[in-house]
RNA sequence: GUGGGUAUAGCUCAGCAGGUAGAGCACCUGGUUGUGGUCCAGGAUGUCGCGGGUUCAAGUCCCGUUACUCACCCCA
């Protein structure tokens, strides 16, 4: 083999960082399952012909999967491919256990993903996301289109992220007020105003003007997209713009649902923010997009929506609606670059230092009462000057070491522990004594 | 898929008018004969991404190639 080198959009981290990356999953987990979501995993791959189609233009993205020694007979099966997000491959298990899953259905899913396509800060081929999704059978109440990103808003809450922003809009509401202008190009017309944030307004209105739109129209369309607030206000701000519509009325109703809840639940957290569009074709109604503040343009790092057809048998049709935490992408801001970490880099916390050879059996008779009272533990890898050993101890970032009291004049001396960031030793009985608190759970924290 | 940048020690990088490779950090040993971090003194380390060309001589110039990286597209 020729030298080792890394390969372009697979992030691999080192011990310490997927320590806390360990961590960070799992407060997602944990938030996701106090607000009543089940866990659930999909296999890696999708029949090919359910990956196409289904995500806008990601078919070149998708990564297929074969045997290397596949022959023609091989090639009669179906092609398989590699997911690219977690809602395919979950809107097929709803599908798939529809007989066995009662709804409405509240699922997590914390897996892996793979895109084709070429990386850059912030994007992968291969990540990390975590979701939830709420589907149900026929009809799916709107509320849960305000309650999904209160439980996003829990999750980074109870991580230290940092200022976040939740962004919110309805596609009932663009939609409604393009067709109250009579643009008829609902989606067309999102597309470029997408775009507002990379080109700027002047030449947003140019390609709407090359698109048809009248130049009155065009300033109406900048006009709603300008238009971003963190209470229900957006609400007479679009009204000013006085335009029409059944859509719009039903878009700014709901939305104001979703700022309002939030006002109470979350506040602060969550802005009505008439611009963003997302996932151009299947989203419905609620649509969120999540930036960290201050670095806004490093891209959404949790972002979903209300989808009327998730999935479909031919007979009954599924609503959903999801949320999308973007882990991979946010951890590599977060751990690569604003050095989020677990309060020690190791979950080791004793070295139990080893004497001399012939007492090794007593130094893991001390690490197996450590372990027993849920104390990770480290046995010495060699019995080297004792000065070496704690060394072995403090690079790792273990903070304590064991010290065999041994014997003096047939006396049995007490064992010893020391803290290796005060220096601090003292007598210590293998079966009794305990991590201060702080230790016993080590927690994330960011510097600065 | 399109366009730009980079490629030298484990890491960050220097090197140039073409003349057989350097610094800092890290690492190892000792000072310190069983208790780390500091300090001092020593020490090891490179197919200079790969292939070809020009030249007496190429890390240095030219061509190609691969990888990484940034941006566009789109997205977590």
């Amino acid at each position: 083999m020729s030298k080792v080198t890394p390969i372009s959009g697979f992030l691999e981290w080192l011990p310490a960082q997927r320590y806390a990356e360990q961590m960070v999953l799992d407060v997602i987990a944990e938030v996701f399952e106090l607000h009543g979501f089940e866990p659930i995993n999909t296999r890696a791959v999708e029949p090919v012909e359910r990956l196409v189609g289904k995500g806008g233009d990601a078919d070149k993205e998708i990564y297929a999967v074969s045997r290397l020694a596949a022959d023609e007979s091989d090639a009669k099966e179906a092609g398989l491919g590699l997911h690219f997000d977690l809602t395919v491959p979950f809107a097929r298990y709803v599908l798939e256990n529809s007989g066995k899953l009662t709804f409405p259905f509240r699922r997590y899913q914390i897996q892996p993903v793979w895109r084709g396509e070429r990386p850059q800060a912030g994007r992968y081929r291969e990540f990390v996301q975590a979701d939830i999704d709420i589907v149900d059978g026929g009809e799916l109440p709107f509320h849960y289109e305000v309650e999904l990103p209160l439980v996003i808003a829990d999750v980074f809450k109870r991580l230290p992220i940092g200022d976040f922003r939740i962004q919110v809009n309805n596609r009932k509401i663009p939609e409604g007020f393009y067709r109250g202008l009579g643009i008829d190009d609902i989606t067309g017309t999102l597309r470029i105003v997408d775009k507002l944030d990379k080109i700027g307004p002047a030449k947003v209105k140019e390609l709407l003007v090359a698109e048809g739109v009248s130049d009155e129209n065009a300033d109406k369309v900048l006009a709603l997209a300008a238009i971003s607030t963190s209470d229900s206000s957006f609400v007479e701000k679009v009204r000013a713009l006085g335009v029409e519509h059944e859509i719009l009325d039903e878009g700014l109703a709901q939305l104001k649902a979703v700022i309002d809840t939030a006002a109470e639940h979350a506040p602060g957290l969550l802005v009505a923010e008439l611009k963003i569009a997302r996932g151009l074709d299947y989203y419905t109604g609620t649509v969120y997009e999540t930036q960290l503040v201050g670095d806004e343009a490093y891209g959404s790092i949790c972002s979903g929506g209300r989808y009327d057809a998730l999935a479909s048998d031919g007979k009954k049709t599924y609503p959903g609606v999801g949320l999308s935490i973007g882990v991979s992408r946010l951890l590599a801001k977060l751990i690569g670059e604003r050095g989020l970490a677990a309060t020690r880099p190791t979950p080791t916390a004793v070295l139990v230092a080893v004497t001399d050879e012939a007492s090794r059996d007593e130094s893991m008779r001390v690490a197996a009462a450590l372990r027993a009272r849920g104390i990770p533990t480290l046995v010495s890898p060699k019995a080297a000057k004792f000065g070496k050993q704690i060394q072995f101890a403090d690079r790792r970032g273990i903070p304590f070491v064991w010290f065999l009291g041994g014997e003096s004049d047939g006396v049995p001396n007490a064992d010893q522990v020391k803290d290796l960031r005060s220096g601090d030793q003292s007598d210590a009985d293998r079966h009794t004594w305990t991590l201060p608190a702080e230790d016993a759970q080590p927690t994330l924290h960011l510097p600065g």
